[in-house]
DNA sequence: ACCTGAACACCGTTCAAGT
DNA sequence: ACCTGAACACCGTTCAAGT
């Protein structure tokens, strides 16, 4: 018989099956792509039964909006992180800008299935997910402060309408990262950053000066 | 006993259960959603057993290609008839461009679900499909050739690299008509062409003057 | 509180016939 | 040639227990 440990383990998940699951989802999405996901393929990772997930999710639909959300806040995290890597060189709004481009691309291609989890038709009656929307909009926010900023130290076009800047700038990334991803664009990995510098280039040229 | 007719109707679909499929599928997507396809309910839709669908596709990715397929020649006639409708007043490269933006962002609109199957996930080994390459080829095709003859007529900057610029236009396209369509940006159904004109107006202006 | 287990109505795909 | 029908191994979700 062996000797027992204070710690409980046996009940094997200690509460954290919500975070088993989501980590079985972000594999999973590794491994298959985003259609490989299913409900019961994720609890078996997580080593439950299927039914399990319902103690800790609505549905199936849940289960993806989380693993979504812990991708937004990655990207969000890494456009962040760049940004204020810059601080000490105090580059131009241009200059901030394709880096935020740089970032976005690259974390789309460093992670295809979430990037296409985070952005597909699956997700689409997100409104449900609270958090989900939160950090969408969080990551949103810091390129619409950059835009702002720029504008104020006259680096961009000071006519500009800041939200609708924004946007624009927010599809390019997008329409660039999706099109890549989906390998509707070629590109060689050793190129993107230089690739992206010149095809975001060109609309955030389009911000400049008046 | 009826009456025999000549033609024999009796055997339904008379080798046209093939078209009847897709237009079952069109019809799912804007009744339910890229997701709410299932081969067993376009079978239903169709009035057959379901497997009978196999006799025309492989399987029932290949159903959601041809429909993809459908969906592309759609907006490559719209872009394509609305070039053609602009010839007699022959208005600049900067025009053509927008008008191509307007067409391709008002057909998202109008087939959303469509839309979001054609750029989604679930076509992503499409490299199966030929004929959705090809049809996608086309419409990538006739944006270029705007590109390239307003450079040709200096209207466009003269050092553009030309699939470059073009990619660059297909991102900011679908980048848009996908936040749209995904609800991420809400625009009034009568303000979208303005919309778009200044949203792609940015990357387009990127492309005139050295 | 958290997980299991059986059941239900689905799904795509394969095998074997029917006409 | 084209469609049916039964079967198989899945799926998400619900109901009812188990500890």
């Amino acid at each position: 018989m062996p000797v027992s440990i204070r710690k409980p383990r046996n009940r094997y998940h200690h509460g954290d099956l919500r975070r088993a699951l989501v980590t079985a989802t972000l594999q999973i999405l590794e491994d298959h792509g985003p259609e490989g996901f299913t409900l019961r393929e994720a609890a078996r990772r997580a080593g439950v039964e299927h039914h399990s997930a319902y103690r800790h999710f609505a549905d199936s639909a849940a289960i993806l909006a989380a693993a979504a959300t812990a991708g937004y806040a990655e990207l969000r995290d890494a456009v962040a992180g760049t940004l204020d890597g810059m601080l000490d060189d105090d580059p131009d709004a241009v200059e901030r800008l394709l880096a935020i481009a740089r970032e976005y691309v690259a974390f789309a291609v460093r992670r295809p299935a979430l990037y296409r989890l985070m952005t597909g038709p699956r997700l689409n009656e997100s409104a449900r997910f609270e958090e989900l929307e939160e950090v969408i909009g969080q990551a949103y926010a810091r390129v619409q402060a950059e835009i702002t900023s720029g504008i104020a130290a006259r680096q961009l076009d000071r006519d500009l309408d800041v939200v609708e800047a924004t946007l624009t700038l927010w599809a390019a990334l997008h329409g660039l990262a999706s099109l890549v991803v989906m390998r509707r664009i070629k590109v060689r990995r050793d190129q993107l950053a230089a690739f992206t510098n010149r095809v975001v280039g060109h609309t955030i040229r389009g911000f400049t000066r008046g």
